[in-house]
DNA sequence: CTAGGTGCAAAAGGTTTGCGGTTAA
DNA sequence: TTAACCGCAAACCTTTTGCACCTAG
């Protein structure tokens, strides 16, 4: 029987790709966003992991999601001039914000909606991504 | 024969509908954004006007575009944390950030495409605002 | 051993605000 | 006349950076 991937096998990988190091600070920063998938901004992790990792600086925080982000292992998420949020679902999907209580859901994307989006701009316009953000209310 | 709806006109009305008082400095910034399509920052903005008004303050064109966002004469652009940028098209559609040039194009959206992305969202999810936008190169 | 990573504090950018003087209505 | 507005400078908030020390490989 193959041993499960563990997010520590994924993270030690990809940072190789990278020619980047392992670090204490690496996995617990990672995992803070994997393990509540709840769109945190940097602040909020920093909170979450201030417990684990005796001294880590919100520096360290902010320099070790860029790290993750160069590694393709969360996404940034941005509404209006809000604090940048980390995002670990790398599926291609829209967010919905949550104009009552500032929370963010992901939401997955209908069979053909992005080439439908792709197709509706006009000739010469190449697009390498396509960001859907939806804000409203939830019932 | 009726006379044309002028910009200064619109501004008037919009800003009377708010209670606010019309003033050279929201007259010219208006026209700034309006005249040239070009998705301007405050800060090319305040360029701009610099020459027309002598001795306005940048802080006074952040204040000013704010209140034309509130009379919904104009729209804020956000990509990524880059500057606000400020967009006087009031019909729905997107935008095409090229990656090249830092150039915001607008998109307009093929007949269906919203009410689709509206159809896309899970039940209990009321969205009042779905933004678009496109990352890419042109041609 | 040593290139890369971390913590700290300071700086950078973009935007907002408090206040005293000015102006549209 | 007077509430609203403006210019200025200082404050604010998020994010980045320089530097001395530390550590994974």
């Amino acid at each position: 029987m193959t041993s499960p991937v563990t997010p520590h096998d994924t993270l030690t990988r990809k940072l190789a790709d990278e020619g980047m190091r392992f670090t204490r600070q690496r996995e617990v920063v990672y995992e803070a966003v994997l393990n509540q998938r709840d769109h945190p901004t940097a602040d909020e992790v920093y909170a979450r992991v201030r417990s684990d990792v005796a001294g880590i600086s919100l520096a360290t925080v902010y320099n070790t999601l860029e790290t993750l982000v160069q590694c393709n292992l969360v996404k940034q998420v941005n509404f209006e001039r809000e604090s940048t949020r980390y995002c670990p679902n790398l599926k291609e999907h829209a967010h919905f914000y949550d104009t009552q209580t500032g929370r963010i859901y992901d939401v997955d994307l209908n069979n053909g909606l992005v080439e439908q989006l792709r197709e509706n701009l006009p000739e010469g316009f190449e697009a390498a991504q396509i960001e859907i953000n939806y804000r409203g209310r939830t019932a």
